[in-house]
DNA sequence: TGCAAACTTGCAGTGACTGCAAAACGATCC
DNA sequence: GGATCGTTTTGCAGTCACTGCAAGTTTGCA
């Protein structure tokens, strides 16, 4: 028995991701991070603390809920779109996609998140570490649209500033309130796309 | 007895904290990063473990030889400019400057850096995470000139683009042989200036 | 010389993370 | 409805980064 691409096996595991990451988030923002053990985490999730780390190589990631598909997912949303669209543009509206479809899905865990990341911000920087080899990926989807070598700066560069678009978002939606976390990030990326030489006026 | 700005306990300090980044990078470069431990580094610098953590607030952290005066430097710096010169501007000859005067005092270390980041590509970013309260400081710096409030996007994106310029840099720096880093990061921050949204060509 | 402040050190403890080998479990074939 | 095989979970023992604390040592200064 045996859906094509979901059986038994990997609903369970698909769970066991899920309450783990649910379980690391919620109670980091209850009693702050580092005040919470992987010990209890995993006795949250019912799980034992081996298996957190078979899901998740660190605490960092399982906070930020560190998603192995989510790289080569949004790799094929670049590429996916119409060849008239500039490179930029197609990373900037696959970068807008993947947080819309993220907050449909798991808002709530994303404003828990915003206390922790708001009291640490480090962990931010931190977790994106993790996506190393994520952001060679994306790069190289990048690279492919742009016409350029991978090995070029270019595409490495819009995927850096896709980064630093996303963590100046979060920092600024975690300080004001009522803002779309979606609007800040196209904000910030429209930035660097229209480039930062020159300041914006003091309005 | 005691030189304006320069006591023996000064140059003690200097030279530990000096002794223990050379340490952890050499032995980093020759037997990799995690192959060394913090015991090890502490023994080779001649003092005991707990006095490395008294440098370093971890073993990440003395790899690349955070410096706790570069961020005020560097703020200084920015605010040292003539009025005339814009914003981006003011921090883009900052951050050339700093390379310049880095590579000048410890060229033989970061060539060896290379070595290590070269393998673990995740430790320059991790890095960068210590620096969250430094890009505060910068970020501060860059709103005093460009008359914006501290909590706009534009200060802050313009210091997320210079980290994100100078990991770019290094990885590339680390792959093609005889560049100049500080070439590498120039260049990248000028695409940060001009814009992102249009690709160069490949010629 | 002697006192106070700043540094260094050892020690004991916590907790993240790893490798390994055994047990539990799910898929598959007869 | 097993027997079997690959996958996942688990416990366990061990390593190592990192912390707080309470001496001990060194430096700055009168």
């Amino acid at each position: 028995m045996n859906q094509p691409g979901e059986s038994l096996r990997d609903r369970k595991k698909r769970q066991t991701r899920a309450a783990l990451e649910r379980a690391t988030v919620t109670l980091a923002a209850e009693r702050g991070y580092d005040h919470v053990t992987v010990e209890e985490i995993a006795a949250a999730a019912d799980v034992s603390v081996r298996t957190f780390f078979n899901y998740f190589a660190s605490k960092d990631e399982a906070l930020i809920g560190a998603d192995p598909e989510m790289a080569p997912r949004a790799a094929e949303r670049v590429l996916a779109f119409p060849a008239d669209v500039p490179p930029f543009e197609a990373y900037r509206r696959t970068v807008l996609a993947e947080i819309t479809d993220e907050l449909n899905n798991a808002r709530d865990l994303w404003l828990l998140r915003k206390d922790v990341l708001m009291q640490r911000p480090d962990l931010l920087v931190r977790a994106f570490a993790t996506s190393a080899e994520s952001e060679q990926l994306l790069a190289a989807a990048v690279a492919r649209r742009a016409g350029l070598p991978e090995s070029h700066t270019y595409p490495r560069l819009i995927v850096a500033a896709g980064s630093a678009a996303f963590r100046c978002a979060v920092t600024r939606w975690a300080q004001d309130d009522g803002v779309a976390l979606g609007d800040l990030v196209g904000e910030a990326l429209d930035m660097f796309g229209t480039g930062l030489a020159h300041a914006p006026s003091n309005h």
